[in-house]
DNA sequence: TTTAGTTTATAAACGGTGTTCAAAAAATAA
DNA sequence: TTATTTTTTGAACACCGTTTATAAACTAAA
């Protein structure tokens, strides 16, 4: 063909996101190729180099998109007349179900190393700290830390109910007939539990 | 060529994987490709085909091989003069050292979701638990639990301790000077320290 | 309206990938 | 020596990421 003008630029990085997303929750990330995302959106491959930079960055930017949903869904969490200890439990819930919901999703966000290191990695580790403030505000409410403790905890703990999650999705928790939500929930508590008494 | 016999089937398998598992550390998964490995080793692509099922099965070879070390590392920590509590430090720190000093190797035991469920799969499982029954031992040396509550406790522990390491690894923990151990010391004292004080 | 210039999209090309399989070569048996 | 069996090859297929000359369509000027 030639020149068609149908969408502009952003519309066809947003166009080329939604296609690519719906291939990676669908069949996974090796199923995410440039050739079968431009003929989704009925563009050619050449196409999609004028608006990303290569494939690692279209994965990039899908992950963001995928980040910053998440945090929306554990931002939604909060609610002050909660205790901070019921909130991260239902933080943590939150984690889990988004991950389950969107697996393929989800994983692309903590397995793909993109080398990349542009305005979207900047987003993606600014989002990445909004979602530990999340919990470091609950932690706060609970209690009151010295000097980088509360740091310290919020990514112990996060870290910890993120192990958690992955593991359990993978299979490789060997949890057979246990809810997983057991499990964290037990880690969640006994953590805040060990906090308070701390000898 | 032809004929040669230069080697037997179960020769050209353990130097596949030792071809396979020097890509694989040295220049990630995406260099791991059964032309290069076979090159390597002296022999073409056709001749990998007749000893792998494919290169998924390759892969998962690879990581049973890197789980079996691992366990071995922790096994290693073993010393019944040693607290519990100091034992699991001691094997987070081992898992941790693992990781770092085989970055690639250990990512892609956790990142490789193989579809094959065959004899290497059914070892796989069977080292991940014996791994997680590490854990259990030194729990149990610590406290007595009801039915069932070991094995919970084992995962609630060594998954948060996993997704330390993971964050922590790939840059997505973002707890700048503070060193990874420090966050681990503090998650496990933490958890044991609840368990002491369940209220 | 014709022309010139600019923007936009294409399709072919390059070297790579996993996987299969007919055929060739060497070892073995008769 | 011949026939048979086993081992290894390398070409083929359809895909992959990425680049780029070229064609097509739009815009502005004459």
């Amino acid at each position: 063909m030639g020149r068609r003008n149908d969408h502009s630029r952003e519309e066809i990085r947003q166009m080329a996101l939604d296609a690519g997303t719906e291939l990676l929750q669908q069949q996974g990330v090796t199923a995410v190729s440039a050739r079968k995302v431009a003929s989704r959106i009925n563009y050619t491959v050449g196409t999609l180099y004028l608006v990303f930079e290569n494939l690692d960055d279209l994965l990039l930017q899908i992950n963001l998109r995928t980040l910053e949903l998440m945090y929306d869904r554990l931002h939604n969490c909060v609610d002050t007349l909660q205790s901070p200890l019921g909130q991260l439990r239902k933080m943590a819930h939150a984690y889990l179900d988004f991950a389950r919901e969107n697996e393929n999703r989800w994983r692309l966000v903590y397995e793909h190393e993109s080398r990349l290191r542009n305005d979207t990695h900047e987003k993606y580790l600014q989002v990445s700290m909004a979602m530990l403030a999340l919990v470091e505000q609950q932690l706060a409410r609970h209690a009151s830390f010295e000097q980088g403790e509360l740091q310290k905890q919020a990514r112990a703990l996060w870290g910890g109910v993120h192990g958690v999650c992955m593991l359990s999705l993978s299979g490789k928790l060997l949890h057979q007939d246990v809810p997983v939500e057991e499990i964290l929930d037990l880690l969640i508590n006994q953590f805040i539990n060990g906090l308070s008494h701390n000898s």
